[in-house]
DNA sequence: ACTTGAACGAAACGGCTCGTTTCGTTATAT
DNA sequence: ATATAACGAAACGAGCCGTTTCGTTCAAGT
């Protein structure tokens, strides 16, 4: 992606302030190990190893694994979750159509997976996923306040539910690694998932 | 559950053959583990210790962490997945609220989230979920075969597909620690759901 | 009746990882 | 000029992992 190593050069201390040297050499090494090995390759040890970084650096800056974790999930580039095409239907294609591509080609789907199963053990985890996950909801429910504003949808859905709906499905697809999904099969799922949203 | 904990009497080889109740105290403390710790805390030594069982026992019979996850996962009581109400909306509705209650009243949902993230890590683990989903779908997709049937669904319904969709809200909802959800929002919920697997 | 062999729990092992501490070095901040 | 803080490397003790050893208990086979 960016087309250099973790490591490439030797750095060492730039006198009482932390060194952004460091910080990114740590950040992109925990990404690739997230991404070559999955979660269970992922160590503070580890990382510390591929960005030939001190334990000691990691720690004073991330004091714990999880909080890596999440700083590398914070960095990623988020898909627009609230396309705006004109159709409750095809907005919906366009969302989930971008979160597979997201997952599928570049390193978001192994690091969000990652998350997902921090948050099953770390409490931090959770909480933060949680949070992140309200916000988006929040964003994203956009399409369907659009869609009632056009009368697209019936009066009784709820923007921010709905939207978690839509996006249950791609997330136990995900976590089952069944991500490869064709066109007109991603649009069979919307098929099923819209036609409940619509006004009659 | 059972009223008693997981090591309380001595045992011993009872010759050259498995002691059933060595392999019932394992099992019921590796339960135990995860239900009040999670599966951070699961470990073969942790699981050794509490059911005052030898590790080479354990090892004999479970070589791997994930392959005694996966047999106390298996040892569970399953929800009917193919509840048979009459029609499709309050057939849902049931299957969901005895999914809930399952994994929020029993050891279900501990149990269920430690194979999913475990999964994330382990291919075995992924490999054993990939299996048994496929095999709830087409179980479960039951339920729509009956509807379809009745005309009361379209007929571009695919069984295991809807299924599949419509178990992602509560996994979803599992996986991110939010399962308290009252009876007149689930059937919110399952009015998004369904609504559009209605024939017109 | 006797021997063989397997399962059992306990203990100890070598190896590994974790989070911390120590060290000498670098360079900013005062 | 001095104090302070960050840096990477190395080493530390603690704890867990998977294995081995040990003495004991009995079913299975002769």
């Amino acid at each position: 992606m960016t087309g250099k190593k973790a490591a490439d050069a030797r750095r060492t201390s730039i006198g009482a302030q932390r060194n952004p040297a460091s910080q990114d050499a740590i950040l992109q090494a925990a990404e690739e190990i997230l991404v070559e090995g999955g979660l269970g390759s992922f160590s503070i040890e580890a990382v510390a190893r591929r960005a030939h970084a001190g334990k000691p650096t990691i720690y004073r800056w991330w004091p714990t694994r999880t909080i890596l974790l999440l700083d590398v999930y914070h960095r990623q580039k988020f898909v627009d979750i609230a396309p705006d095409t004109g159709a409750i239907e095809t907005d919906i294609f366009q969302l989930l159509s971008d979160l597979l591509e997201f997952w599928n080609t570049g390193h978001g789907g192994a690091v969000f997976r990652s998350v997902i199963a921090e948050a099953q053990t770390d409490p931090a985890a959770s909480k933060a996923l949680a949070a992140y996950m309200a916000e988006r909801y929040q964003q994203g429910g956009e399409i369907f306040r659009r869609a009632k504003a056009r009368d697209e949808v019936a009066d009784w859905v709820v923007p921010e539910l709905a939207m978690e709906i839509i996006t249950s499905f791609v997330w136990k697809r995900l976590l089952t690694d069944r991500l490869e999904i064709a066109p007109e099969q991603l649009r069979l799922v919307v098929r099923h998932l819209v036609h409940g949203l619509k006004a009659q």
